[in-house]
DNA sequence: GGCGATTTGTCCGTATGTATC
DNA sequence: AGATACATACGGACAAATCGC
């Protein structure tokens, strides 16, 4: 065997050579298996899964039991500015915006969510689950709440700007108030945005209104914080 | 189906015993060694190790080779809100804050801090970095940076509010801008804020004028995520 | 839907290296 | 120098999820 660099440890020397291939594959793409790989380096699988363990910290693949190891999009950064809309603000940026609805359902309202839009507790709402993509990358997911009777205005809504579809049915909204954290996303968050477990999500509580200033849209979205960043200003 | 229990792997709930246990460990203590621990739990010495790494991971435990396993301060949660003026807002709330100057230098600034400061690129920039503790816990890091010739008001700044501080001294300032993100810490951050390194921080730019609207301030903060939310309200 | 093949996840065993005391 | 502790690497075995036939 070869014991004259003693330098790293070899799980991580082979972490640094999985490293620089990974290049070579599209996002998305699946690795070779465990044991493939593990016979290319003659290493055993358990230091090459250490290796890989090195890079799913990194947040450059992705394991999915049964099925593979998936190399993910390395970050990339999108500096932007949020005072209005998420689809319009950034695609005056440049960037190709897309919004795919992933679930539409009706609940019963908590406590604090009929506050904040002025409802009685209980009230049916009407919750609308969004991915946002930023140039074919996942980035955001994005939960709408409204009051049921908006239903009408939101029947036909299949996906895209949701502040366009509503401005096209007369129902122009603008944010009265947000609230600003972060965390790190679930299981499902961090499949949904192709991400590692261990990078922060961005997150952003907003109350919206009319122009008569009755709250009508109360909306939580989760972003990934390496693409993501939200500026504020009066 | 028999599915009625699905049962954790053994690492998990090995992690999950000990993390009850480590409350009879005073802060600094060392656990016994893995193959004691292994013994008493009757697992191979890896599966032990596996579960210590997950309370490192989460920063309960500090390995070091040679010598031991230590156990590290509890982290602890207080919700809250936080709008302006970083003192003041959270006094309000009732909360004991506390701000502590860990260091103050003179520095040329940067391209992109005197394009905000509205100063030429070069000029001595006066920049102080403070810890913020909450209910004696530290919650966030700020470096302020001010052009060097506010320096006279805040020669004898040795801790406390710096708005009022300023204010005292007939400098009123208000937010012109805010850039908010969120990311992982730093070793030193993470020491500094007594955090695990995979916890997330919230992060915001802040840019704040006197009363004649003339950039006078940049601060940067970085804040537990778990104990910070930011509230923005037009 | 069932069944086998493939792939990742977990657990154990053993040996050796290396830092600390 | 020896003992102890954590770190790395190898090996085998089986479980659990996924996919294709």
């Amino acid at each position: 065997m070869d014991l004259s660099r003693q330098e790293l440890p070899l799980y991580r020397e082979l972490a640094e050579r999985l490293r620089g291939e990974l290049h070579r594959f599209a996002p998305g793409d699946y690795l070779p298996g465990e044991l493939s790989l593990a016979a290319r380096f003659a290493v055993n699988r358990h230091t090459l899964r250490r290796a890989l363990d090195e890079l799913v910290r990194e947040g450059r693949l992705l394991r999915q039991k049964g099925k593979g190891t998936q190399v993910l999009a390395q970050p990339m950064i999108y500096p932007m500015q949020a005072g209005s809309a998420y689809t319009a603000s950034l695609s005056a940026q440049g960037h190709g915006v897309e919004a795919v609805l992933l679930d539409r359902r009706v609940r019963p309202a908590s406590d604090t969510e009929a506050r904040h839009l002025q409802l009685d507790p209980g009230s049916p709402l009407l919750e609308l689950d969004t991915l946002r993509l930023i140039d074919e990358q996942p980035v955001s997911l994005i939960r709408h709440r409204y009051c049921a009777s908006r239903e009408p205005l939101l029947a036909d809504y299949r996906g895209g700007s949701l502040r366009s579809h509503l401005a096209a049915r007369g129902l122009t909204l603008s944010r009265a108030y947000s609230l600003i954290g972060a965390r790190l996303p679930d299981s499902e968050e961090a499949q949904r945005l192709l991400m590692p477990r261990h990078a922060p999500l961005l997150t952003v509580l907003t109350l919206s209104q009319d122009l008569a200033g009755r709250p009508v849209e109360l909306s939580y979205s989760t972003s990934r914080a390496d693409c993501f960043e939200y500026q504020v200003a009066p």
